[in-house]
DNA sequence: AATCATATCAACCGCACGCCG
DNA sequence: CCGGCGTGCGGTTGATATGAT
């Protein structure tokens, strides 16, 4: 194994990037976009191969990035939608938004494996593994198709998964949709059905459903419990995992106009997710964006997200207040069934969560973020004054309440927004100082 | 306090694919 | 058609953090 063919011309860095290095890469990228990502180490000056730019900033200095721990939804929209779409992680990353394919694959290797190994499921058949072990998983004739898998076995039966194709309602994309409509709220797991009722209800998912609907009371808390919290609501902006970004060579306007200094590129338009899910509707896609400036503090507008510093905008996602309508244009499209979902609420507690490290996870969870916050501190050698919001938060309880369908709809008439308002509200806690200092570091702002 | 085990996460690597000349 | 190039994806590794003994 040697290095990529990219960095053999040079020697260039590896490992661990260095702030400077992040400040660097960022306040070009913030500047020019990248491009051609082979030429954004030359022209930020960095001792990197273009590769390794682009992982750091799909994995780590994009703005749009969700920071903290995983929320059971998401939890639960990731076992989801795994069971239908394998390891493809970054697919699966699409439905997340703010959640980057490393992110998820990480996720599933170090903890829901686990969790469902716990109970009793086959993390790579989700089939229960008595009925695994007991060799009742025939493979069939095509498995060729599927998935390596580390140690010989299939990491998911793909054929399976293409058995299930027929039950997921898979539209033809809407293109002026993608092109024009605001979205709802896309990734949260209400925008997904499998299956339209129980009758159509996957072995799989009834599965999951019997076996979790009945374990979820002995198990209030997630391996890595969170609440919405850290989550910096720049909605997704689909980095395109198929995009072809650099073609656009000069890349404009992130984001959209009104939102400076940032300029978007194409791999943030929406469309580009018509060809990482061309059997996704646009329900699930990203908005076009409507990210707006502000003006306000976080303390200000602790429902929007959106604020700024030192004048420098920050943003918030355009979440639609109008998403029911959006939706309605969008009733083909991969929905998790409403009243029967996987979702709902006796679902949404089941729970892997028998992690005994609950309580431990849980004092974590709530100081998330402030080691790392420090490191920026320090290095920008400038004291990171935190709005007071932000300092004094009160460590939000992990589940202090399970949402209810009500608080879920599937319908989209609610926006995901919304629902995390009912929530104890959104606090600058959403705001990981990370990110500003990032922009901070980036603008010169500080 | 020291050591070991485990968990987590960032980053690397090879490969596949699409584009283009 | 072919090969080079750039990009994206998924598997894997290695460093670090954390917990257990």
């Amino acid at each position: 194994m040697g290095r990529h063919s990219c960095c053999y011309k040079q020697k260039l860095r590896k490992g661990l990037w260095s702030p400077e290095e992040d400040e660097k890469l960022l306040g070009h990228i913030t500047k020019y976009g990248h491009g051609c990502w082979s030429s954004v180490p030359k022209q930020a000056g960095l001792q990197r191969c273009g590769k390794s730019c682009r992982l750091r900033w799909i994995n780590y200095l994009r703005p749009d990035l969700k920071r903290g721990t995983f929320s059971q939804q998401e939890e639960n929209l990731i076992i989801e939608l795994h069971a239908v779409l394998g390891n493809r992680w970054s697919q699966i990353a699409a439905q997340l938004p703010g959640r980057t394919d490393n992110e998820i694959k990480n996720l599933w290797n170090s903890c829901i494996k686990k969790k469902l190994r716990q109970r009793g499921i086959d993390p790579n058949t989700h089939k229960p593994l008595s009925e695994v072990e007991n060799g009742e998983e025939k493979v069939p004739a095509d498995m060729s198709n599927s998935e390596k898998a580390p140690g010989g076995s299939k990491e998911l039966n793909l054929v399976k998964a293409e058995n299930l194709k027929p039950q997921v309602v898979i539209p033809e994309p809407k293109p002026h949709l993608l092109a024009a409509e605001p979205y709802p709220l896309e990734g949260s797991p209400s925008s997904i059905i499998i299956g339209n009722n129980d009758s159509t209800t996957t072995p799989t998912k009834k599965f999951f459903l019997d076996r979790f609907v009945t374990s979820h009371e002995s198990s209030t808390s997630s391996c890595r419990p969170s609440n919405s919290e850290g989550y910096f609501p720049l909605q997704q902006l689909n980095y395109g995992t198929n995009a072809r970004l650099s073609a656009n060579p000069n890349p404009s306007l992130w984001f959209n106009q009104n939102c400076r200094p940032f300029e978007m590129n194409s791999e943030y338009n929406t469309g580009s997710i018509s060809t990482t899910l061309p059997s996704m509707s646009s329900s699930i896609l990203p908005a076009p964006m409507g990210f707006k400036p502000s003006v306000s503090l976080p303390s200000d507008s602790p429902s929007t997200g959106s604020f700024s510093i030192n004048r420098v905008p920050y943003w918030e996602a355009g979440t639609s207040s109008n998403s029911s309508s959006c939706n309605s244009g969008s009733s083909s499209s991969i929905e998790l069934q409403s009243n029967n979902s996987f979702f709902d609420n006796s679902v949404f507690s089941w729970g892997l969560a028998d992690c005994s490290t609950s309580d431990k996870e849980a004092r974590i969870h709530s100081v998330e973020g402030e080691p790392e916050d420090i490191k920026w501190s320090e290095y920008l050698q400038t004291p990171f004054l935190l709005p007071a919001t932000i300092q004094n938060q009160t460590p939000q309880p992990i589940y202090s309440e399970i949402k209810s369908e009500t608080q879920f709809r599937t319908d989209g008439s609610t926006p995901w927004h919304q629902n995390q308002q009912q929530q104890p509200p959104l606090q600058a806690s959403d705001i990981y100082a990370k990110d500003l200092q990032r922009f901070a570091a980036a603008f010169g702002q500080f």
